[in-house]
RNA sequence: GGCCCCAUCGUCUAGCGGUUUAGGACAUCGCCCUCUCACGGCGAAAACCCCGGUUCGAAUCCGGGUGGGGUCACCA
């Protein structure tokens, strides 16, 4: 076909005005920014909610913006009308706000390279259209799936490549006048891209992978779909290009899934006379399945959906340490020379993102940053935390949200105990158990009889509490409490300190371990628990009587192991 | 199957030709600390896929195997 045959198509297929290229360019001027400083997006489909690759991709993304001084923005890619789901874009921008990702252009922000949903962009991806068959790159094929299907399985039959290239690509030839012929019949046709012909291969160097090498896209690759009544949307091939075009986004971070289209995204940028965008691939997060590796799958595994974490109350702030180490192992490293320091000083190195091969998925790891992550903050921020933990238990355990959020304070006091040494909480579900016993509605009382430690009967257990009842006047110290305490183990035979009775067991009834046992079983409920003077302290001593005498007197205590009613 | 990527302790990784008896973290085990549980400290066990080549010298470079992964849609 001659220009002039092009153009006369172009006009036909695409017969709507739309704005020359040149007026797209000033309408979306090139960002005036250090240049040193990148441009990233994350660019989801709406078709469920988010997954963990999504969390992965944006942070990653969000990052490398804000460290250099860059711009992040949201862009929603939601040219398959047939996978979009409902709610799905609110979903998106819900998850970001919850992992404190914020954008600086999208959808909830709006922006000059907007709009920032693909289906409002109709006008700028009919423009490129019209103009990449104006330029002899695009062409009309009136292909039916069934043929193509026919034509995908004789290419199978033969052993060859797959796909419409060469003298597969049928209607690549067709002349004007066939065109408008089929056209005039009314018959569908998308649009496919002409692959340019004896094309050299594409070398890049991946921000990520380093050099790279592919033999050039042969496949004319459809660029725009249709529907009964004509076009509709393109591709996310040319949507996705002609968007990191006008929105100037300077660095692609993306999944390796994306990898294999390089060669035709290339293609496409040679086509409009445009410069790419630097590319870095990331190695998609892996699950051992059955002995074999694969992606981590929303539909297979729990832990790939984004509320897994929100219900287990796994806070984003973990998510993000854990992504961080994914991509950077020296994370390790620096958050022991920085334990107080937020994330956001993390200095993530594009260089040091994983490079090689996918990752597993590993939940432990996971969950032991997430103890650090909140310990951290627990020492730096405790009010954040509680107001986490009250969130979460809003809306995942709101019997215990009642109980925790009724008295701020001491449930402050409570989630701070021993807070230098301990690390109890790696997922805000763990609270309501761990901190059980401070509050009464959930305190049970212990089953004295299995409880009991070994060498203790019921008839001591008793005499120690009625001695604590006698000795401890809820006014000690520390100091004075542990003293106390020991004197107490002594004068009932025990050992005051757990070294001597090893040394002689023979001496004493056991060793102030037993006793301090028998009282934390008192308190708690429990064999196991923080420190008792510290645990008295909050609980106040009021309580701590009330707990004791109920005990002490119990009757048949532990046969009924009952709520305590106070 | 074609194309592309990748290959170090169980897991995540450091390592860019000699500084390596291969370093760290998580997990595992032991000891210490200690009234319990944690936390913490110390320590142990634990890896360069295989075969060739280059080199005085290779986890590091090259080639070939093998293995793993990704991708081959009017889905993104």
């Amino acid at each position: 076909m001659t220009n002039k045959e092009w153009q006369e198509l172009a006009d036909l297929l695409v017969p709507e005005k739309t704005p020359s290229l040149a007026e797209l360019e000033k309408r979306y001027p090139l960002r005036q920014l250090p240049r040193q400083a990148w441009v990233t997006r994350i660019a989801p489909s709406p078709t469920g909610f988010p997954h963990f690759g999504f969390l992965y991709t944006a942070y990653i993304n969000f990052r490398l913006a804000r460290q250099t001084g860059g711009k992040f923005l949201l862009r929603i890619e939601d040219t398959d009308k047939k996978r979009e789901v409902a709610g799905g874009r609110e979903l998106i921008i819900a998850t970001l706000k919850k992992m404190a990702i914020s954008v600086d252009e999208g959808p909830q922000k709006g922006g000059r390279y907007g709009p920032y949903i693909q289906s409002q962009r109709r006008e700028i991806y009919l423009a490129v259209i019209k103009e990449l068959i104006r330029r002899g790159f695009a062409y009309p094929c009136f292909c039916t799936p069934q043929e193509l299907a026919a034509m995908r399985r004789q290419q199978q039959a033969q052993g060859i490549q797959p796909g419409y290239y060469g003298s597969w690509a049928r209607c690549r030839h067709l002349g004007l006048v066939v065109i408008k012929k089929k056209l005039a019949r009314g018959q569908k046709f998308v649009i496919r891209f002409r692959a340019p012909e004896n094309a050299s291969a594409l070398k890049i160097t991946d921000l990520i992978k380093g050099p790279l090498t592919f033999p050039a896209n042969q496949i004319d690759y459809i660029l725009y779909k249709s529907d009964e009544h004509g076009l509709t949307l393109p591709v996310y091939h040319l949507a996705a290009t002609v968007d990191d075009h006008f929105q100037r986004i300077s660095h692609v971070i993306r999944g390796e899934e994306w990898l294999s289209s390089l060669p035709l995204h290339w293609q496409i940028y040679q086509a409009l006379g445009w410069r790419p965008p630097q590319f870095g691939h990331l190695a998609p997060v892996m699950k051992l399945d059955q002995g074999k590796k694969r992606k981590l799958s929303k539909r297979l595994d729990p832990e790939a959906d984004a509320r897994y974490y929100w219900r287990q109350g796994i806070p984003p702030v973990a998510i993000k340490a854990y992504i961080l180490r994914l991509s950077d192992a020296r994370f390790d490293d620096w958050r022991r020379a920085h334990p107080r320091q937020s994330l956001a000083h993390f200095p993530l190195q594009i260089k040091h993102l994983a490079h090689s091969r996918g990752p597993l998925f590993d939940m432990t790891k996971l969950q032991q940053l997430a103890r650090n992550e909140i310990h951290r903050l627990l020492l730096t921020n405790p009010r954040r935390v509680y107001r986490a933990i009250l969130s979460w238990a809003q809306e995942f355990a709101p019997d215990f949200a009642a109980i925790f959020g009724r008295r701020p304070a001491y449930s402050l006091r409570v989630i701070q105990i021993e807070k230098e040494s301990r690390k109890d909480i790696s997922q805000w579900q763990d609270v309501p158990n761990v901190f059980a016993y401070f509050y009464d509605e959930l305190y049970q009382p212990p089953n004295w009889k299995e409880d009991l430690p070994e060498r203790v009967d019921l008839a001591m257990a008793k005499k120690i509490l009625l001695a604590f009842q006698q000795k401890f006047s809820g006014r000690e110290t520390a100091a004075s409490w542990e003293k106390k305490m020991r004197q107490l183990a002594a004068d009932l035979g025990y050992a005051a300190r757990a070294a001597d009775w090893r040394k002689s067991p023979a001496q004493y009834q056991g060793h102030v371990g037993d006793v301090a046992t028998v009282i934390r079983l008192a308190l708690t409920g429990r064999r196991q628990a923080p420190d008792l003077y510290q645990i008295a302290k909050i609980l106040g001593w009021p309580r701590v009587i009330r707990r004791v005498n109920k005990n002490a007197f119990l009757p048949n205590a532990g046969k009924n192991r009952r709520k305590c009613g106070d």
